[in-house]
DNA sequence: TTAATTTCTGTTACCGATAACACCTGAAAT
DNA sequence: ATTTCAGGTGTTATCGGTAACAGAAATTAA
């Protein structure tokens, strides 16, 4: 604040206030730049955008001014000349008050990478789907009912989550973290591995599953799956309702930290102990896991490295007048609560 | 859309690609509808700045040609002319993964609103404080250490959360709220009213003290008041190492739902009827009520409103070149769980 | 050595909006 | 009847960048 004031003071001293001054205050522009590296204008924004048709000894002139001055581009500028809005509208379709709070950090991911770029981002709800002017969508929580309304979108899209449609898309290898958890709760010692699933019909879902029904056909358990609602009550009233199918030395392999915490309820409730008696893995490993009590074993999403990968994912596909960027997988950790005996050497696990 | 693409077939077919349309594809400017209205684009953008210094009659031509073009004005372009951003950061102060989700509900107030004048969001962390160009700034979670970084700000600024260096914000009436719930508390029948706070000297926490201790002084009860920090264990902890002082009919008023959680599970660890033999209250009723079981009985904040209005305050305040705005507080719900009796009128209610 | 390229840099026009100013009307004042 | 003035509208320059083109210098080819 200081130096804008003694700027202004300076100015109008001089007697020099011109109508660019009166009118605004951002400091250095491209033509400051060009003018401390003595080259025009159209270099110092090649050097930024085409740095390859520029001489390095010029490249080196420019970047000194530009360090000297400490350039920031005008993200409106920019914009108005590339045609572009510099926005990148986020569609989040699901209901958050029935989701877990990782939306929190995948919107930090995505924000984060979208600054750097001097992007900024426009959040859309389905209560509120202006599909106004935007570069590029990153879409969350779809639904086979939004597919319609994902494909009306004219710009490069990106989807968090795996699809069928045949869009780019950034998710967990929900695969392979199931197959990892079911591969721990057997040499944690657990006799029968219940898997309690989410009841929609989505490829996250479907993946889960066949983690866990891959590892066990590996080692000729039999497999026990149902599917529920994500709630905790319906995980907890499942537990209730079947009890005599769930001999001690059961492990509930659940795919959601909700259903999760909905099975420790009740297995409390019936006076059981967890670990020894029964055993409890969740997913997700965002906000719910650390409430449980114990604390939930789960496997932990890289939710704003996701997020951050969605961003990119856009960006380069903005660039790129919307060419397929293809997918982009990230392996879940296993995180160890107490709701599991953790007896496995963590190193022996693939 | 529909539209559009008819728009370029036509354009096409007339053989007139101009430059305009070789670059970019943003249907409709100024100049369009001053066309259609028989007008000079300045006149357009008064209807749209300043319409009182333009004849009904014109402002009539001008609005029909704006619908009937759907002319969407093109944010960047005002950007640049106004020398401003059209970005609001926000900066989240917190631990996120210490701190319930409820930012998601105050972020989609934010956002919704900005929205609607063509504003967009960038998000800022503890991590990635990149402070570059904005119009203003809503700031969360702040606690004294933030002060300085606040006040460093050279925005127009607004604080979410009630503050003591006089910036404008917008918070929860947390005085009032405990003072309900304590009432609430009295009515329902318990004989001991225990407050366990957080242990944080920031207003919202005195504030929540303060409405406690007001109403426990009207009934002329005795205060029971601590303090801990905000996480479930401790609360358990608590609750289990001075168990003894805790006779049957107590009811537990607790700053936020996550302590509410922790006397929860340790009630019930030690085989005592919720809410019968103990009452719990939470508060914040944003995503822990649910998950509670029985669910909380908790005072909601009606987060996206407060989203919504911090976001208005800070464009205003943008407007009216940062003229101080006061602070705007909204009342919370008290919403009914299974932790209480719920024997009393909510007609008789203050 | 000169013509034909290639490589690099500068000039111009433009993106879509706005403030400042110029101008033009008609009503009120003299 | 003429001057003043106010309100209402159009013109111009500008915000800070970028694409297209033009032009100069350095290479290469002949």
């Amino acid at each position: 604040m200081i130096f804008v004031i003694m700027k202004e003071i300076m100015f109008s001293t001089m007697l020099q206030a011109t109508r660019k001054l009166e009118r605004g205050t951002h400091l250095v522009t491209l033509n400051d730049v060009a003018k401390k590296a003595n080259v025009s204008k159209m270099t110092v924004s090649r050097v930024i955008n085409h740095p390859e048709q520029v001489t390095d000894e010029l490249k080196k002139l420019v970047y000194e001014a530009m360090q000297d001055l400490n350039y920031r581009p005008n993200a409106a500028a920019k914009a108005l000349a590339n045609n572009r809005t510099q926005i990148i509208k986020l569609l989040i379709l699901e209901e958050m008050d029935t989701t877990e709070p990782y939306y929190m950090f995948l919107l930090t991911g995505i924000a984060n990478e979208l600054d750097k770029s001097a992007y900024s981002l426009q959040l859309l709800t389905h209560k509120n789907i202006q599909i106004g002017d935007s570069d590029g969508y990153i879409v969350c929580g779809m639904r086979k009912q939004d597919e319609e309304l994902v494909k009306s979108l004219k710009k490069p899209t990106v989807i968090y989550g795996k699809n069928d449609i045949g869009y780019d898309y950034v998710d967990s290898n929900n695969e392979s973290s199931m197959e990892r958890a079911t591969e721990y709760a057997i040499r944690d010692g657990y006799e029968k591995i219940v898997y309690i699933g989410i009841d929609v019909d989505e490829p996250f879902a479907l993946s889960r599953e066949k983690g866990y029904a891959k590892v066990m056909e590996k080692y000729g358990r039999e497999k026990c799956l149902y599917r529920l609602e994500n709630r905790s009550r319906y995980s907890a009233r499942f537990i209730r309702d079947n009890w005599a199918d769930f001999p001690k030395n059961t492990l509930f392999l659940c795919a959601s930290d909700r259903l999760g915490m909905g099975v420790i309820r009740e297995i409390k409730e019936k006076g059981y102990d967890i670990p020894n008696d029964y055993g409890v893995i969740g997913h997700d490993g965002v906000f719910l896991d650390q409430i449980a009590y114990p604390h939930l074993t789960t496997l932990k999403q890289s939710t704003a490295e996701m997020g951050a990968a969605c961003a990119r994912m856009v960006l380069k596909k903005v660039k790129e007048n919307g060419k397929p960027q293809g997918s982009e997988l990230f392996e879940t950790e296993l995180k160890l609560g107490g709701t599991t005996r953790n007896q496995v050497k963590q190193s022996s696990l693939s």
